[in-house]
DNA sequence: TTGTAAGCGTTATCAG
DNA sequence: CTGATAACGCTTACAA
């Protein structure tokens, strides 16, 4: 049916040895040009295509990558995978993607499928959900020896290679820029205290106040996870207040799109208007308008794939977290003070 | 190193036959219970997992499916993808997604390798650029005697399994939707008659005038391709007329939100409020208040895999097309004729 | 009820 | 410079 080395061979009269030997280009023997012309002419016009499940199977190399992502629903995520697969593209490794749909016993049958595929490595982007059944997922990985990169959380950085962004430093600039165009009472919507990166941008939030010697008030951090609904009530509650705040610094950009969705109408209308940078830099936050951090989520996925390629190569390197610069996007909504609705 | 049949049997002091045989519940041979509590029991103690790749070079089947897509960058792609995933969980499929960044060489070259790798069907999501290599592709799959199923076009029916949604079904509605509202000027921003999508959306925009006595004036469809520049100009254009439009058609979100980007502010600033149905209902549609049609990509992408084992299991049926419905999810952007600006 | 042996397509080794 | 042979890990006739 489909072409083997041995039909080449037989066609072009010489042993699949030779096949082989011409078609990898072992440059290390010598070959006959003419033999080489030869099978390649007859390997061409058979339509060969090189069984690569065979040599897999001999040299233990899949020239295959695991990624498993909590959902592809988040446009980070996909452009994360985006720059995975450029990176991928470019030495020839496939990508078997696979999602958690937020379930960490999903995400174990997967990765358990994925090692009986004899991947060569794996990069975990981590999210809320899955992030308590981490390091389990990292001790199957290490006891089966196979390399594996986290991205978008350190807590493990001592024991696996991992990549993130500075998110304390992306979460200082943002806050800064809001001081700087002359505000004060700047709440956060935080994403909760779950995640690394959450905490991260808390942090850096709470340090720019600090160097700008405005008092932290734990009240004006609304927001326990990522979820929608409890961050539209904090944010209703925000609102209310005698004085409310006149900026808003959003751990993340969708967070804050979707709980003004869940505001009441008089209070979605206020935050629409009001200054406000977020964080992830979503396509649609150029559309509303939104000032925000970019992480440039294919150079995370660029390096992770990288380093993961070279961790294959050499095993016996120390772990390293890579943190990667981010920027602030500005927007229309970066507003000075009183020029909008407070 | 890693653990393998032979390991397990010799452990159980059995023969790898044995071991085969109880993993795989081979139940049409009797196997002393006590035989196969032991072979679990040492399997299970020993970490074995079989090596998918040893049994497909023997079966000829690698649970795995291709999957190439023009970019992840599309939020409306990575659903079709995300539920391509959930499905491809529920019946063991891994997917190796290969992206062709638009580029008919790559998707070539990424082709290839999936055959090398013996995927057991691929999935194609054509993207406009991709499209004219499309029979090219079809015919090297055919050829190598994979099995395909094409997303997003139906032009190639006749030959190989297609879904798509109802594209001219859902332009209908939408415009149709407008002409309740009152409006009779009505622009359709296109995507151009490259693709069988854009196609169809047109054609339904030109059915539901006509269905309501509205003659028909080309020089207000705007827009040659998927490209935002040409779309920016052609809305300038029509923005400018003496008798503007009073409502749009926009053929995808996405589209008409950068085409209102790339504007001068005061256009800009009419589009903003404009009435408008669009296309595809991507996330952030919800966030500007657009109404759109919604494919339920991820139902596309269900429906695709779905048929594609099928098509695994039987390759004789004859092909199909599967045309999906969609629907009308009306937000703000559904005004009223008077209501808004121009 | 279980074991032996062959073979899937490839490449590494070594002999010629 | 090229060919024979074995081996990768698994499953499956067939034999015991």
């Amino acid at each position: 049916m489909r072409v083997r080395n041995l039909d080449v061979a037989r066609e072009a009269g010489v042993s699949p040895t030779t096949v082989s030997l011409v078609l990898n280009d072992r440059t290390q023997v010598a070959l006959a040009p003419e033999t080489k012309r030869r099978v390649q002419e007859v390997a061409a016009r058979m339509g060969y295509r090189p069984n690569l499940l065979a040599r897999s199977l001999l040299s233990g190399r899949t020239q295959t990558l695991g990624v498993i992502i909590p959902s592809l629903s988040s446009s980070y995520v996909a452009r994360i995978v985006e720059g995975m697969q450029e990176e991928a593209g470019d030495s020839n490794q496939q990508l078997l993607l696979t999602d958690t749909r937020h379930d960490p016993e999903t995400e174990a049958a997967q990765m358990e499928l994925l090692l009986r595929h004899s991947v060569d490595g794996v990069l975990i982007v981590t999210g809320e959900s899955t992030l308590r059944s981490l390091p389990e997922r990292l001790r199957v990985l290490r006891e089966a020896g196979v390399p594996c990169v986290v991205i978008d959380d350190q807590s493990h950085a001592e024991q696996v290679d991992c990549v993130v962004s500075q998110d304390r430093i992306g979460a200082e600039m943002a806050v800064t820029h809001l001081i700087e165009l002359g505000h004060r009472r700047i709440a956060h919507l935080s994403g909760g205290s779950g995640t690394s990166t959450a905490r991260d941008r808390l942090s850096g939030y709470r340090r720019a106040l600090k160097r700008a010697s405005i008092p932290f008030q734990s009240e004006w951090v609304a927001g326990r996870s990522f979820s929608v609904a409890a961050a539209a009530q904090a944010l209703e509650a925000l609102v209310s207040l005698p004085k409310p705040p006149t900026a808003y610094f959003a751990a993340n950009d969708r967070l804050w799109a979707e709980a003004i969705q869940a505001l009441r109408p008089r209070s979605a209308r206020l935050l629409r208007n009001a200054a406000v940078v977020g964080y992830a830099n979503y396509d649609f936050s150029a559309y509303l308008g939104i000032s925000s951090v970019d992480q440039s989520p294919q150079s995370l996925g660029k390096a992770a794939l990288r380093r993961l390629l070279d961790r294959i190569e050499t095993p016996s390197m120390p772990p390293q977290c890579l943190e990667l610069p981010v920027n602030l996007v500005v927007r229309n909504s970066s507003k000075p003070v009183g020029s909008s609705a407070p």
